[in-house]
DNA sequence: TCATCATCTTGTCACTGACTAGATAGTGCG
DNA sequence: CGCACTATCTAGTCAGTGACAAGATGATGA
């Protein structure tokens, strides 16, 4: 921004990383141009490369921040359902990052940074179930609880439930949807 | 495939769309490329624009198809929790038309064949919680089954449920999770 | 002071999407 | 039958992009 007279930039990786969430967050992933942002940061159309080596580095980086911006939000959660509420936070919140960390096909699935920061997202998520000892699949409890989250954070992204949120705040009408579920007032058979 | 002698392809259309299942299904969305589908059915570089417009309009074709498909999926299913079976099944059998679907920033909203195909597709899921007239509110619910449907269906194509999922059909993997969930047997919170 | 290294620039190549003009084939209408 | 009309496809072109290579610049430390 401040017209630098240095010939380094000073923070390049952050610039470009800001920018690219920027980019994504208003069009899509397939909007992001590496060289596009190199001249945001007001840089020359290679040097974002020093950086990320190419377009696939650097959404891996951003998925891999993502994935430590969720471990941090769910964190220390009092119990299941508020780490289900925060799950859709982080995806209200970072929906930049929320896009690319599941979009496979666009990131470097053997990366270090992103698996370590997978795997701290992970263990977030499993402590949600772990002390819910009477159950007899923990991790099986785990996933649905993390498919319910994960599909309505995902129908909230992509505008399918817009109408039906109306006014009401996301994570609000989230904790509706789990009384709903879990008062076993939804049946699923023979509902006649 | 076979050598054409003819000036016209034919079924250039209907053999685009089927060479982009492909390369979607193999490689995402971002590898999808018109000139490499042209080379694919054998035809100029420029001839799937006539039939697609653009890239956008490409992909839109393609996200009404999947609508139509799910839609088809739906029809007619038993009772609720079948219902979400069948919503996981397309997204096993049809995972590049899946994808497409609910990424809109790769779409052209405002098409009308793809609000038509969604508006049928809509109107299959309405059809699973609409006999349920002793709900309160029969949409938060058909939100809240659509919700972990999607989501279990989404991260199986994403590869994050891989290893819990072992050997196991993922068909009878979703049903066992409704079974858990509603069952009641997963407290949200206080589980202490 | 000077060597070393990370950072950034410049130049280049093949590829892509989009657009244009024109060639070719099929279709209906006289 | 012949002729216009339209859909389909070809060929050529342009700007933008990702990736790579080689060189310039500045910071760091011995």
């Amino acid at each position: 921004m401040t017209s630098r007279s240095t010939y380094h930039h000073g923070d390049l990786r952050q610039a470009v990383l800001a920018a690219a969430l920027d980019v994504i967050a208003a069009d899509g992933p397939g909007a992001l141009s590496l060289r596009d942002l190199a001249r945001r940061a007001g840089v020359s159309h290679a040097a974002p490369a020093h950086h990320f080596k190419d377009r696939t580095g650097l959404l891996t980086a951003l998925a891999a921040q993502g994935y430590g911006l969720l471990a941090e939000t769910l964190a220390a959660a009092p119990d299941l359902r508020e780490r289900g509420v925060r799950y859709v936070r982080f995806a209200v919140e970072h929906p930049a990052h929320f896009q690319v960390m599941f979009q496979p096909d666009l990131l470097r699935a053997d990366d270090p940074d992103l698996l370590a920061a997978k795997e701290r997202a992970s263990a977030e998520l499993r402590a949600g179930v772990a002390g819910l000892t009477d159950l007899p699949d923990a991790r099986t409890a785990g996933i649905a609880a993390w498919s319910l989250a994960h599909g309505f954070a995902t129908l909230l992204l992509t505008h399918n439930v817009r109408d039906a949120l109306g006014d009401s705040d996301p994570e609000d009408y989230f904790r509706s949807l789990t009384g709903l579920l879990f008062a076993g007032q939804l049946p699923l058979a023979e509902g006649e």
